[in-house]
DNA sequence: CACCATTTCAAGAGCGCTCTTGAAAAAGAG
DNA sequence: CTCTTTTTCAAGAGCGCTCTTGAAATGGTG
């Protein structure tokens, strides 16, 4: 292993130790060609600093944990990439806990996290309600990505006026019959659902929708059995991309076809909506910016500029694609 | 934050300090009812042992350091699945780090990876070169997932014997004109290659290989190329799902069917080539089991049974599914 | 060149835990 | 009941770093 200690690299360059944990942080008070020369013995050494030793004296190390829903789901990935896009050229350093589908996860992936003792959260994709999430608000900076979540940062897509969107897309297409697949939990996710009632009720028409799933084989199964309903749907919105595609497997198993026999409509603009096989029509709630967003905003907590809590939004965007066709 | 300490616990419930770190871990030498006292004062106090500090202190604290390609590549989701189906139920930590698809980012991961202490790395996609890898077997555990690496455990899968299997079905759906698209790196992951390569010659064809990539996007225009070309191939063959969908992309693309038009094959069985959506034809390497088994492997790796360096195969199967059909 | 402000450095006290050491208590043996 | 072995515990020395404190060196000023 690497044993050389920053005690090693002091008698060697004949300064002491604390000096050398100076030179090996931003560090002012130090002459720069004393620095140099620290840097240049230690790199001799091949000395390393230890990140758990520094962990532990240190009041903070810049560290921010993240928390991914699911890694089968494509549009944390582009979260993901957004975070490392601010992060990675600062050099931060990232603790990542992932949780699952059904949310059981969730509150280990959020000790997990805390054990660590990370500056800030950057969490995606929580399902645990407002009430146990409140405990660890309390607790750590958290920047809530896409569900707004009291005492925390926000970085938002305003999903009541993309569900509406893309519901009266499908309205305009000359669509009555428009099925909708929501989100398991309420809490904090319950705009999707409300802007595609609103924009029913605003066309006359009576909103339907049946209780889905964050996983993409249970939607499926979900989706087979509205559309083998006597009164079939034209169209199926549903909650996000992942329960979207979910419906893409039911449609095309059914040996019907999207955006002709039946419309589907996802959301999240995930990169495998956007992949030609899927030609998903969506709603772009820009993953990848909010990420990136969510990274400035932690990393604005971090340095202790803003005290108020900040609520960053992003708008939707409607993509229509292939799999949303004319009724 | 939690600032309740093992002192704390200790003075509360009247014994010393290291008697509660005892009761803490699995712990022989201490009363199971002075235990249970602890644990109770414990958790009446809310104290939560400081991972940080322990990790300091002794000299392991059984974490697993894991490292995936790619979060946009289903195929380690599968993996990392495995994983967890072992790790969680033993409440072992896991690290992760994430690369990307052109390896550049594998340096910076394996170095995270090492300064978190972990004590065992399971590696799942790298692309550093095998020398370049050494330099990390040579100085933590490693447990390499799907690619032969010296000095470092194994869970592998006959990516020889699949690949052959794979050229074979198509050659025996009357496919004479197969191109294949292989790994950007040979280090490690050839076999596929060789597969292919030695059955087309067995069948007295030619191969036709072409460089390929690790990202969707990229195969999708290299597949596009391909599908130019004057003497358009009746089947792609790709190094793996991932650049298969790439290639699939490039075929819907074109307005051609996978599977009648052209036949497209892939190789790892992804949860995506799962979907009815792709209905892929692949080779199952079994990811899943692949990363069970890699933990499995990590778990005897730190408990120190094993001398001797360990290697697991899977034996890959033949998945046809409707992305290959008769010539 | 005396004086004070400023910069550069060394020393040392922790951070919260583990692990070794050895003492005290309990159990067994004769 | 004494002596030995075993079990249960306390004390304390670190792990490798950060950060505060204060001393030494440096610089600026009249």
């Amino acid at each position: 292993m690497n044993n050389v200690t920053m005690e090693d690299v002091a008698k060697a360059a004949g300064v002491s130790r604390s000096h050398v944990s100076l030179a090996y942080r931003d560090a002012y008070g130090i002459k720069p060609d004393v620095r140099e020369h620290i840097l240049a013995v230690g790199k001799k050494l091949g000395y390393r600093p230890n990140r758990i030793a520094s962990l532990l004296a240190g009041k903070s190390n810049g560290a921010i944990g993240v928390y991914l829903q699911d890694l089968h789901n494509d549009f944390f990935a582009d979260i993901y990439d957004g975070i490392r896009e601010v992060t990675d050229p600062l050099g931060r350093h990232l603790v990542l806990a992932i949780g699952n589908t059904d949310g059981s996860r969730d509150v280990q992936a959020l000790e997990t996290l805390l054990e660590s003792r990370v500056d800030v959260v950057i969490a995606a994709g929580l399902m645990i309600s407002d009430k146990d999430l409140a405990k660890y608000t309390s607790k750590v900076n958290m920047v809530s990505v896409a569900r707004i979540v009291k005492k925390a940062d926000n970085v938002y897509s305003n999903n009541l006026a993309g569900a509406t969107k893309a519901t009266e897309h499908l309205i305009s297409l000359g669509h009555r019959n428009i099925a909708f697949i929501s989100n398991p939990i309420s809490d904090g996710y319950g705009d999707r659902l409300k802007g595609y009632e609103s924009a029913m009720q605003s066309a006359g028409l009576s909103p339907r929708t049946y209780e889905g799933s964050y996983s993409r084989k249970e939607v499926q199964e979900i989706a087979t059995q509205i559309l083998a309903s006597k009164i079939r749907p034209t169209a199926i919105f549903a909650h996000n991309d992942q329960a979207a595609l979910g419906v893409m497997d039911a449609v095309v198993t059914l040996g019907l076809k999207p955006g002709k026999d039946v419309s589907v409509m996802g959301y999240d603009n995930s990169s495998l909506s956007q992949s030609p096989l899927a030609a998903m029509s969506t709603v772009d709630i820009h993953g990848y910016e909010l990420g990136r967003l969510a990274a400035e905003v932690a990393n604005k907590r971090m340095s202790g500029e803003h005290s108020k809590l900040i609520t960053e939004y992003v708008e939707p965007t409607l993509v229509p694609r292939s799999t949303t066709g004319k009724m």
